[in-house]
DNA sequence: ATGAAAGCGCTAACAG
DNA sequence: CTGTTAGCGCTTTCAT
C-alpha cells in the first residue's frame, strides 16, 4: 500500500503538502498541485479511509465517508429498494454504507448498532424495529447524526421519512369497498411496528367512512413473515362465512396469503379479492396480477441518505420530517361483487 | 467514546495491559484481568474497530474483523440470500462486512475494489462480473485473501464456490424432453459471464444426450434483467412456428418471460411450459407454481465466508474449490405434450 | 506479569 | 504557500 509519506517523496515535498492536494484545500501552489497529482498518478496512490477516519476523530464534525444502515429484513424486496436507494446516493457523495440486517431481532439490532458505533460511522441510517426504540434514541441523544425511516421514534426528535401508511391502506380499502365489498379481512403485520397499526387505522377508517362496522373477527396480527401470511389467510378463508376480500399488511405476508388461496384451490379475484401492501417490480408476474399499494422504496432511502449526509455536513440544522405517498396500482386480483 | 486510557485509568493499570485483557492475551494476572475486566465494564468500553484496524496494518496478517463482499445485482433475490449467509457466518464469527452491489457495471465494481482496499478489509467475498476479471485477479496476486461465488476465474488460482450450473441445466432440460418437449427455447443471461456458457452447455448436452439437434434461432441472450426477459420471449414465442417450453436463465429473466406470456394471452402449462433457473421461496406464488432450479444461494454464501475467514487465519493454506449441486424443484409450470 | 514507547496513515493546528 | 508536529485509539515489541 503506498501512502502519503511515499507520495511525498516522490514529489519532494512534505506529507501535509499532498494532504492538502488530496483534500482539495485551495492553499497549495498551482506549480507544487501539478507534482503532487502527478505523483499520485505515478503511484496509483489511494488515500487509505480507515487513516482518515481515526484521524478525523478528534474534529466534531466527523466525514469520514462512512455511514451505517440498518434494516429489519433483507429478505424483504421493500429493504431491498430502500437499501439500493441508500447506497446509489451515498456513494455518488463517495460515502461507503455498512449494511446490517437485523432481521426483526432486537438483540442482533442492538449488537449491529454497538459495531457500527465502534467503526466510527459519520452517521446512520435506520429502520427501527419499533416505535420505542431506547438504543436508537440515545444513539440520537448522544449527537450521532440519525435518520429513521419508515418507522418513527417516539418521544424523540430526529429526522425522518415515512410513507403515508393510514392513506394508503385507507385507499385500498376503498378501492375494494366500491367494488362491492363489505366483508373485507385484513392480516397484519407486527402489531409493535408502527406502520402496522398506521394502516390497520387506514382500514379503519375506510370502513368507518363507508358506514361498514369493524369485524375483529375480521383482523388478524401477523409477524410480518410469509409463514404468518399462510397460516391466517387459511384461517380467515376456511369458515363458511368467509370474507369476500382481503388485504394483506405486507409483501412477504401477501406471498403467504396468495399461496395459501392457491393451495385452497380458491380462485383470484373470483373466489375473493386481494389487495396488498407494498408493489413488487414482478407483482405483475404473480397469479393474478396483484393489485397493491405501492411505496417508492428506493426513493425513500435515497431522500433518507440525503438528509442524513446534510445533517452529518451540519449538526444543528432542524429536524426534517419527509411524508412520500403511496400510489395504488389496480390490476388483476380484485373483482366487484 | 470511552477509550483504553479511561479503562486504564479506571483500572490503574497501563493501557497495554487493558489491551492484552480485551485481546484475551493469557500473559496477565488473573487478578488484574478481574480489575480490568471489572472497568470495561463499568465504563461500558468498546473497542474502536478502526483504531484496532489501522494499528493492525503493520502485523501481516490482519485481523480488523471487516471483510468486504461485492456482488453484482442485489436486485436479484438469489444474491440477497449469499448476502445472508456471508452476513451471518461472518457476523458469528465478529466480523463486520461491507457490501457493496455493483449492478454488473464494470466501472462500479472497480471503484468498490478500490473503496474495498482502502478500508483495509481483511479480505473480499466477490462476485465477480465475468470470467476474465483483472481487477479481481490483481488483487488475489497482491495477497489480499478473496473467495469467487459463482463464478470462477480463469487463469488464477483461486478459493472458489461453484454451482453445477451444466447439470442444473442438463436436468431441467431432461424433464421436458421427458414430458415430451423437443423445441425447447433458451434465453440466455449475459453471455461473457461464466454461468451463462454453463448453463448453455447444460442445455444442449441434454438435447445431444436425447437425440434433439439444437436449433440456434430457439436460443436468445439477454442482459440477465427482467427487460431481457420481456422482450426475447416475446420474439421467441411471437412466430407460428413456436417452442412448446421455455427455458431462462436466471430469475430476473423467468420473471419477465412470464409477465410477456400472461400478456400474450398463453397459458402455462397448457400453451407453453416454463422453467426458470433459481427458485425464490415465493416461486410457488407466481402463476403458476413455477418449476425451477434451485441454487442454494444461503449455503453457498455461507460456506465462502466460511473459506475467506478460513484463509484469513491462514493465508498459505492451499485454495479450495467446492461445488455445490442444484435440485430441480417440479412444480406446475410444466405439462406433457 | 506489567509498563513505556513506537508506529499504523492521515489531518489540522502552528510556525515560518 | 509550505513544513513540522501532535495527536486519533490501539497493538506490540522491548525492557523491567
Amino acid at each position: 500500500m503506498v501512502n502519503l509519506k511515499d507520495v511525498a517523496e516522490f514529489a519532494a515535498v512534505s506529507i501535509a503538502t499532498v494532504s492538502r492536494v488530496i483534500n482539495n484545500s485551495p492553499a497549495v501552489n498551482t506549480e507544487t498541485r501539478r507534482k503532487v497529482q502527478h505523483a499520485v498518478k505515478m503511484l496509483n496512490f489511494h488515500p487509505n479511509r480507515v487513516a482518515r477516519r481515526l484521524s478525523k476523530l478528534r474534529m466534531k464534525e466527523g466525514h469520514g465517508k462512512i455511514i451505517g444502515l440498518l434494516l429489519p429484513d433483507i429478505s424483504n424486496p421493500f429493504y431491498v429498494d430502500v437499501l439500493r436507494g441508500v447506497e446509489d446516493y451515498a456513494l455518488k457523495h463517495d460515502y461507503v454504507v455498512i449494511t446490517c440486517n437485523f432481521g426483526q431481532d432486537e438483540i442482533r439490532e442492538k449488537l449491529f448498532l454497538n459495531i457500527l458505533q465502534s467503526e466510527s460511522v459519520d452517521g446512520l441510517v435506520v429502520v427501527p424495529v419499533r416505535g420505542l426504540d431506547e438504543t436508537v434514541s440515545q444513539l440520537v441523544e448522544s449527537g450521532l447524526p440519525v435518520v429513521c425511516l419508515d418507522r418513527e421514534l417516539s418521544e424523540i426528535d430526529v429526522d425522518v421519512v415515512l410513507v403515508d401508511n393510514r392513506k394508503g391502506a385507507y385507499d385500498a380499502i376503498s378501492h375494494l369497498i366500491q367494488l362491492g365489498h363489505r366483508r373485507i379481512g385484513f392480516i397484519s403485520g407486527l402489531a409493535k411496528i408502527p406502520t402496522s397499526v398506521e394502516r390497520l387505522q387506514g382500514y379503519k377508517d375506510a370502513l368507518e367512512a363507508h358506514g361498514i362496522p369493524v369485524d375483529e373477527k375480521l383482523i388478524k396480527f401477523g409477524d410480518s413473515m410469509h409463514e404468518s401470511g399462510l397460516s391466517h389467510t387459511q384461517e380467515l378463508l376456511k369458515g363458511k362465512h368467509r370474507p369476500t376480500a382481503l388485504f394483506t399488511g405486507n409483501n412477504l405476508i401477501t406471498l403467504g396469503a396468495l399461496e395459501m388461496i392457491h393451495r385452497m384451490g380458491l380462485r383470484i379475484p373470483g373466489d375473493i379479492a386481494l389487495v396488498g401492501f407494498d408493489d413488487m417490480y414482478w407483482s405483475i408476474s404473480l397469479n393474478p396480477p396483484l393489485t397493491a399499494v405501492r411505496q417508492p422504496g428506493y426513493d425513500i432511502g435515497k431522500r433518507g441518505a440525503e438528509m442524513l449526509l446534510d445533517r452529518i455536513g451540519d449538526h444543528s440544522r432542524p429536524t426534517t420530517r419527509v411524508i412520500f405517498d403511496t400510489e395504488l396500482k389496480i390490476r388483476n386480483s380484485c373483482g366487484s361483487v
